[in-house]
DNA sequence: GCGCTGCTTCGATGAGCATCGAAGTATTAT
DNA sequence: ATAATACTTCGATGCTCATCGAAGCAGCGC
């Protein structure tokens, strides 16, 4: 007998649980009151959604006080979601025309501990161009850091004692809904992202998973990776 | 706005239409009747399910005369399913002491168009070990075919000419549900499998997606690769 | 100690949807 | 041409589950 699929898909199929669990790909951990107000619901059926996600362990808790802290339970139910979210804008993208709607998420947000948007696909193809991850011809979609890739970011400040200390990859290609090509995930994502953060070069948008790049940040950003010049933030 | 995941994972979330899509991890494709008799549905519950799935781009449908053949919609769905799996598993293994309770499934089966179970793992590891593929110590759990790993498959008949003209990637690490490790997924892992059938070393099982090796077949498949020598088939 | 906040539990309500018998359509074998 | 098979559509039935008002519990500020 193989594994159940349809009680862990069954908990993300319902709309109200989606909108929450989509919510904490932000990587931030958030309260019940919180995601009963992304969700658009009062928190009575908010307490039911998250116990029955926390049970099916696609999130985990930590309750601080009276506050109750809800997190996704790991990268790999991180990963599934955003393979729901690549599947689901296919289908949809087979009806209409255009990308997102909404030009903030496209150039630049937070895909659970990395950067996802142009901005980052940009920058996956500037680590290529630079051959600082391998273009090997073989194995399309994945990456593999270069020795002179190494070299560039052990100069940027990665301590790759401490990356290879966790079990998960390195560099990892991470499909962008938004733009249908590669951005750079993994450990390396991670410590860019953080990296753009603790520089002050971008902060993340208060209610959306949307990273705004101040024009001094995206500057310094473009030419610390060898970036094209990019237009700055889209209207609104 | 993003994604409604909730459409794609809801399709997915009904046990019914769930039990028909992981049949159709086994391959092949299968008629509306034989996926009733799978999900143990009447063929008008299943004509529905069906419309559904096919609607939501899930599935791809083909006419023969009055058959009509369903087949999964391509890779990505099936790395969707697989990806389900293997969270459900990690899921109910939090649970449970041991695997699946199929031994058939467990040595040999089926994961879309590749070969999967223990048989598989240890082609991986037999690869890793004989240095066809990149053990480069800082990608894990991906795979690189090397130079000598080429050579390799090249002698026994690949044409890599022909692989490297599909888009999907030649070389990939598929995590195993059952076994927890990964195995060969990709063109190449495409190529092996088909060359299983061709060879006669082993068959489809008719009602499930394990694989069926012959004493013969398993031995052959075994020296072909380098791999130590395996139990024969588990009982029933 | 009291009142407020965050969250949970209970119970009622109603919408959504899976199921199948019956009937129908298209295809194919005889 | 007729009968059988594969699949679809219609309509009825009943189950599941999301929702929230009310009430309750735990934590915390005053």
């Amino acid at each position: 007998m193989e594994p159940n699929i349809s009680f862990v898909a069954g908990l993300i199929g319902d709309a109200t649980r989606a909108s929450m669990l989509t919510a904490l790909m932000g990587g931030k951990a958030l309260t019940a009151t919180e995601l009963a107000i992304e969700a658009g619901i009062t928190s009575q059926t908010a307490s039911s959604h998250l116990s029955k996600l926390v049970d099916g362990q696609l999130l985990i808790v930590r309750k601080q006080g009276r506050h109750k802290y809800f997190q996704l339970k790991g990268s790999d139910v991180a990963q599934l979601l955003e393979m729901l979210l690549n599947i689901t804008s296919k289908t949809t993208h087979s009806k209409t025309v255009t990308g997102p709607s909404d030009p903030r998420l496209r150039q630049a947000r937070v895909c659970y501990d990395h950067l996802a948007g142009e901005l980052s696909v940009a920058l996956f193809n500037s680590l290529i161009k630079n051959e600082w991850i391998g273009d090997n011809g073989i194995n399309d979609n994945e990456a593999r850091l270069t020795v002179t890739g190494k070299a560039f970011f052990t100069e940027l400040g990665v301590d790759f004692n401490i990356l290879s200390t966790s079990k998960r990859p390195i560099c990892k290609a991470c499909l962008d809904w938004s733009e249908r090509r590669s951005h750079l995930a993994g450990a390396l994502g991670q410590w860019v992202l953080n990296d753009i953060f603790n520089k002050g070069w971008a902060s993340k948008d208060l209610d959306s998973r949307a990273i705004h790049f101040t024009p001094a940040g995206l500057k310094l950003f473009a030419k610390k990776y060898d970036l094209p010049l990019l237009s700055t933030q889209g209207s609104q």
